[in-house]
DNA sequence: CGAAGCATTGACAGTTGTCAAAGATAGTGG
DNA sequence: CCACTATCTTTGACAACTGTCAATGCTTCG
């Protein structure tokens, strides 16, 4: 059994039938302040579908058939260069969209990380319903340029930050996302991709990564319980001690 | 007399006491697609301002006061790093739509390169004005994605490029968005902004910036007159030579 | 138990950053 | 109009961080 797989379909949307009302994405998807005309709109164009981990959702420079909305699970986001270089662009979580309706053809590949249900909108018909209801398309503009915020943030990470503060940003990434609260600072979750991945999403080598990763746990900053699973005693301490260029150990 | 001066108020829109009918930018703007309705209610709104080089325009942090169309000129987004460090997120040209009507404060930095002339609508009434009209969402809607698309790229370049293919994509941008057409694949421009901001841009230092410049024109690859104006002889040539990593002149 | 894939660690190389100095360029004021 | 100064750019020498190559270890799965 996976540690990873956190996404199966939820009990809540399996005994309500897939009802709106209960889905666990219902606060922080594109549908987060539709009325209840709106959401019946929705509710037309509207699918559910599983992906294994690793399956493909979207595939670069092949049509989009739809645009969809994480329930539960992980999804990586990927570009790549003609010589086989990749980089991935972005991770998406619970609530967020992929795929867009303006577009026929997709510019990235969407991969399922960890087993994902996707509640999904036709794309054509998804497109038309934007101009019959503006909050949609508000709420679907806001969480565009909430992305593009995102993507500004990691400019900064990619472009301006060491190793060790990449991989410290990488996982307090998680820890936000992902993390489950062990009090005021502290977190813990698994790291839902391989170090290749991790690598590949911070611009770095999976050697670079990796021994990031084994300086961070020897000076106490994580605890790692086998490859994936982290432990972080202290958010703040680990993002400092990677901008401040520490040493040695956290006790004196 | 600059030669980057390019962005006086455009003869065009001085002597038609700027009409939108005559604006420069009036086929990419947020106004590209409006009707003689959607562009009355834009106009009650909207107001030019003509910015200085190196003036700021928008204050991160700060109360977003308008959102603006650039009619002529250049502007740089810049994030800053609490130690200081900061990373160009990207530079906008004619046609781009600065500051965002969603959001209350600024999360970057824009400031003019070049004398830019910009085209501002004050920003809730611009805002209210979009439930109003869908076709102006869709739009905002539309060039927002595209600044998500070019943010992709940028990570890419930021996290996979080599400092030589850095330099190499960053004047091939500025040959898309400003270069004069020499030819097929030749094209001739200024590099708007300062080493300094280039290596900002790019995640590099100046010295790196210089030497890569250098490094080309020795090449041949490109040819400079000054530090700021720039002749390619051949764009392809220069995205090749930068990804092979050819050494030497060209001439065999 | 063996094989395959993923992760860690080590030794070394190379690209890029840092520090320093000299050369250009542009703007200022006499 | 020219000299002066501040800023920007280039170039060099060297250091350091990160990448490359290689070997070992760990985990998973058949």
């Amino acid at each position: 059994m996976s540690m990873l797989n956190t996404a199966g379909v939820p009990r809540s949307l399996r005994e309500a039938g897939m009802k709106c009302s209960n889905c666990p994405a219902r606060d922080s998807a594109v549908c987060a302040d539709c009325d209840s005309d709106e959401l019946r709109a929705l509710e037309k164009i509207r699918s559910f579908q599983k992906f294994a981990p690793a399956q493909e959702i979207i595939a670069a420079q092949e049509p989009i058939r739809f645009v969809g909305n994480i329930v539960s699970g992980v999804v990586k986001l990927t570009r790549l260069m003609a010589d086989g270089r990749r980089q991935i662009i972005g991770l998406r979580f619970k609530g967020d969209l992929i795929g867009r309706s303006a577009s026929e053809l997709a510019d990235h590949d969407a991969n399922a990380v960890t087993e994902v249900m996707l509640c999904k909108f036709r794309r054509k018909e998804f497109h038309s319903l934007l101009e019959r209801y503006p909050n949609v398309m508000q709420r679907n503009l806001d969480m565009t340029l909430s992305e593009l915020d995102d993507a500004h943030e990691w400019l900064v990470v990619l472009g301006q930050k060491t190793a060790r503060e990449k991989v410290a940003t990488f996982l307090c990434l998680l820890a936000d996302r992902i993390g489950e609260n062990h009090g005021r600072n502290a977190r813990s979750f698994d790291i839902p991709i391989t170090r290749d991945e991790v690598a590949d999403y911070l611009g770095l080598t999976i050697e670079t990564v990796s021994r990031q990763i084994s300086r961070m746990k020897a000076s106490g900053l994580i605890r790692l319980e086998g490859t994936r699973h982290v432990h972080v005693p202290d958010l703040a301490a680990l993002l400092d001690a990677s901008a401040g260029d520490a040493e040695g150990g956290v006790f004196p």
